[in-house]
DNA sequence: GCTGCATTTGCAATAATATTGCACAATATC
DNA sequence: GATATTGTGCAATATTATTGCAAATGCAGC
């Protein structure tokens, strides 16, 4: 994991539709070394996946929203229950345990307040294992970053 | 924006490196008409852009936190200083204005704690807008979603 | 510094893939 | 139901990825 590695990476973080011989190029290497080391970070694991990022709006989820929640019961058990069902919704995009106020965090995009009302019966009301939850819709995203700084 | 379109975008948000020969018999068209699909999608701005995702952890950001941030000033001038401050660290992934308990939500990657105890000094103390933060560690990460249901 | 070993590199040949023009089919519009 | 618009598949072409191999580079032990 080199000056050439990194480079690379940060590379293929903004825009992984480059062609090989872009980048080779950029980098300072022959096109196949290039190839080979991108083909090795993959199989290493430090690039996970490459994949389309969409544009949120144009896909219909306009809404966005971070949620705490606090549990009732604090058990391991209990606490997988709710991560695993709160997981399996679309809506949830991310999904976490935390240390802190609350118990859990999840960010939401939604379709509309609708698509919300009926997520909270799911996940929040009643027969659920949940205590408390605060809501707070997004009402402007300054940053939203995909790539990881090397 | 039909049914095969629908097909491609899942297809590209779970593995944009494959071919799109590969794509395109999956979802039942020759190559030549599913890549002028593909392209049309890119230029409508559907498909933002084409990244690789990194393993946060093999690239050395082992702890991720969520801060909940309450500005002592809320003036629009107050709002955006802050969030442009916060956005232009590199340990800050997302940077968010929010309703509810607190003005802004900071999404963080962090090497180690040391990192954050200096993030801390410049976003949140003393001379800072900042009236009280509020930060969760994450445990555990039951879900973390780039791609969009459609 | 030298030697031997492992890794990386660049070149060239080959295979795979993307890209384009064009005729035809499907779909929508009036 | 005629016409315009858009989408489709085929075939030819251009780009790109991929592989083998010899040379170069870096690195440990001496």
């Amino acid at each position: 994991m080199d000056r050439i590695d990194r480079k690379l990476l940060n590379l293929m973080q903004r825009d992984a539709s480059r062609t090989n011989v872009d980048m080779a190029d950029e980098v300072g290497l022959s096109p196949s070394s290039c190839l080979r080391r991108l083909q090795r970070l993959r199989k290493s694991g430090v690039i996970d996946k490459i994949v389309a990022i969409l544009n949120p709006a144009r896909a219909g989820r306009v809404i966005k929203a971070v949620v705490t929640v606090e549990l009732k019961l604090h058990g391991e058990q209990h606490m997988r229950r709710f991560l695993d069902t709160a997981s399996a919704e679309e809506a949830v995009s991310h999904a976490y345990a935390v240390t802190g106020e609350t118990d859990v965090v999840l960010m939401l995009r939604l379709r509309d307040m609708e698509e919300f009302d009926l997520l909270c019966d799911r996940l929040f009301r009643d027969q659920t294992n949940v205590a408390r939850f605060f809501t707070m819709i997004v009402i402007r995203t300054a940053k939203e970053e995909t790539a990881i700084p090397l």
